[in-house]
DNA sequence: TTGAAAGCGCTAACAA
DNA sequence: TTGTTAGCGCTTTCAA
């Protein structure tokens, strides 16, 4: 497996000197604008890399200064994680960030139990905990900065960010009964993960405040996969009492929703109002647009990049340990209506 | 900025060969499981590791090794291409090949000017060229292990795997010449790219193929945003001779002009047959199932990795290079009929 | 303003 | 089977 070193040493910092006739430790000065140096040896250095086309290798300065500009984003892989909407947008936010802050994105797709080797890395975003805790445990108790994202994490003394799932969904159990709808069904998302247990509770408070009684038939649990949400609205359909609207867990799903509706010949929104959840594009381009809950997860993950970059540059001790919720915001189109009789 | 060492320094392969009484070598022996070790040790030395929960600096041994298991992925970053369908593939791809075979991944995004600092990585993988060519020319001479995909590299010796655009493109117009269609327009996507010029080339090599003239007109030229799809489309329903077919650079836009079609009242497939490219899974969620060109983007991704890893193990020199085209399938769906009289 | 030299944490040749 | 030691390429004291 392992070679011998090419015959063609890479070039060194140790060329660079040579060549400009200067120790190392001015070239070092030179490449980290510290201290000052003579112009004229400045200058002879800086030719010096030109000529050999010399780049700092970034392992020895990490290994040697003890820091690292590499932030992983660790990313839950579950079945369907790359079909849906929610992994791009994280990628997106984080992705985007990273570059304008010159760090480096170390893209982790991890299952719960594949152990990820932290060293290396200036800090660590968590996209999700699903069933991969340990992980994150690992890493707070290493001291690696650290920031969880989309899930809100109680009992652990980590900074995160989540979205606010639960009121969200509150909402849109209050906008369909405010359109008169009572027999409302809830079509999760995998149950795994804390979002979809919050939108579920979100449901179920809503309900309840409303005095609408919970029917455990109304409410059908998938693993966010469009397989599961048309076996789900099929079970739904088929009910005695149908309901007359359905908040699915994600667009992707809602949209299987309505096309297996069409199908059997129930009507959306006339016979059966549909609310999605992501406010996925996709949403805009079927034959009813999607009413559902556009969530600012881009922002969301641009913020921990910021707040991520603050801890590595602080030291992890030095920030206060932040817990906070984005809002949600329901965007009504074409999806709903009340009722008919 | 740079701080001291915190005071409590990083257990180290030393406090491991303190604790286990053994020698570093040894140490190392066991984390590479290479040479033989007494048995005894070895668990000694596990054990220690396990109680100082101690874990290899893998800065460290890349730089003793001068090997390096990351590999980068560089994604040219244009205008909307975190909306494509293509990026999230392309990084699905990647990302789940590179876990399989414990590669560390380093997602770039990257636009035409900053100059990427390749130490430290293992190979690279450039998902498309577009402004970008420096940077690859740059790789190639500090004989980097290294692959291009999307981007069939004529004049670079670089391996490269690309999509059959042009190929594809003529089948499109074949199917719709087939159904009878003579006025048949295109939509372009960012003629910077190789697969929209390829794809605009299949399209004019199809047209002369069946001897039907090239109309100015009917070619229009956008960036693959949805805006521009839009804009285009409305150009295109406007012409006094207007095309009976249309065959679109992404799904993403042909959604968007069936979406305006709609609006005009100009009703697909009966007054425009309209074909797409991908295979995005939104396009079958419309009022008519998009029919369109399915590329293999993901094994595409794949199968870079794979290469790249075999040129990484293998060495640069030991590895022939290799450029080659995946084919595309078109997929028939419910958007295209024979014109009307 | 500069250079020598001691790390950073590891691997691997060599000797024992 | 093991230990000693010389790197890997850089940063950073310390002294000059």
């Amino acid at each position: 497996m392992r070679r011998r070193k090419e015959p063609s040493r890479n070039i060194s910092i140790v060329d660079v000197a040579r060549l400009a006739k200067v120790s190392i430790s001015t070239v070092s000065r030179v490449i980290n604008k510290s201290a000052s140096v003579k112009e004229q040896s400045r200058k002879r250095v800086l030719e010096a890399i030109e000529r050999l086309k010399y780049r700092p290798s970034v392992l020895a300065q990490r290994l040697a200064t003890g820091k690292s500009n590499v932030i992983a984003l660790i990313i839950p892989r579950y079945e369907g994680i790359f079909y849906s909407f929610y992994a791009l947008e994280i990628i997106r936010g984080v992705g985007t960030l990273t570059a304008a802050l010159k760090l480096d994105l170390l893209l982790h797709l991890t299952d719960a139990y594949t152990s990820f080797n932290a060293s290396g890395v200036g800090g660590i975003i968590f996209a999700d905990i699903i069933q991969n805790r340990k992980q994150l445990e690992e890493v707070l108790e290493l001291g690696i900065p650290c920031i969880v994202i989309n899930n809100y994490v109680k009992d652990l003394e980590v900074s995160c960010i989540a979205i606010d799932n639960q009121k969200a969904s509150e909402q849109v159990v209050d906008y369909l009964v405010g359109l008169g709808h009572r027999r409302i069904a809830h079509i999760t998302g995998d149950l795994l993960t804390q979002a979809a247990q919050d939108r579920l509770e979100g449901y179920t408070n809503g309900l309840k405040k409303h005095n609408i009684p919970l029917r455990e038939e109304y409410i059908l649990k998938t693993d966010y996969s469009r397989g599961q949400a048309r076996q789900a609205a099929e079970k739904m359909l088929e009910l005695k009492e149908r309901p007359t609207a359905v908040f699915v867990a994600s667009d992707s799903m809602a949209l299987e929703v309505m096309a297996l509706a069409q199908e059997r010949r129930v009507f959306v929104p006339r016979d059966l109002s549909v609310v999605g959840f992501d406010d996925n594009p996709s949403g805009l381009y079927g034959p009813v647009a999607l009413t559902t809950v556009r969530q600012p997860l881009v922002k969301m993950a641009q913020d921990a990049v910021k707040e991520l970059n603050v801890i590595m540059n602080m030291g992890v001790k030095n920030v206060p340990i932040r817990k906070k919720y984005f809002p949600c915001e329901l965007v009504i189109r074409d999806s709903c209506q009340p009722p008919q009789q």
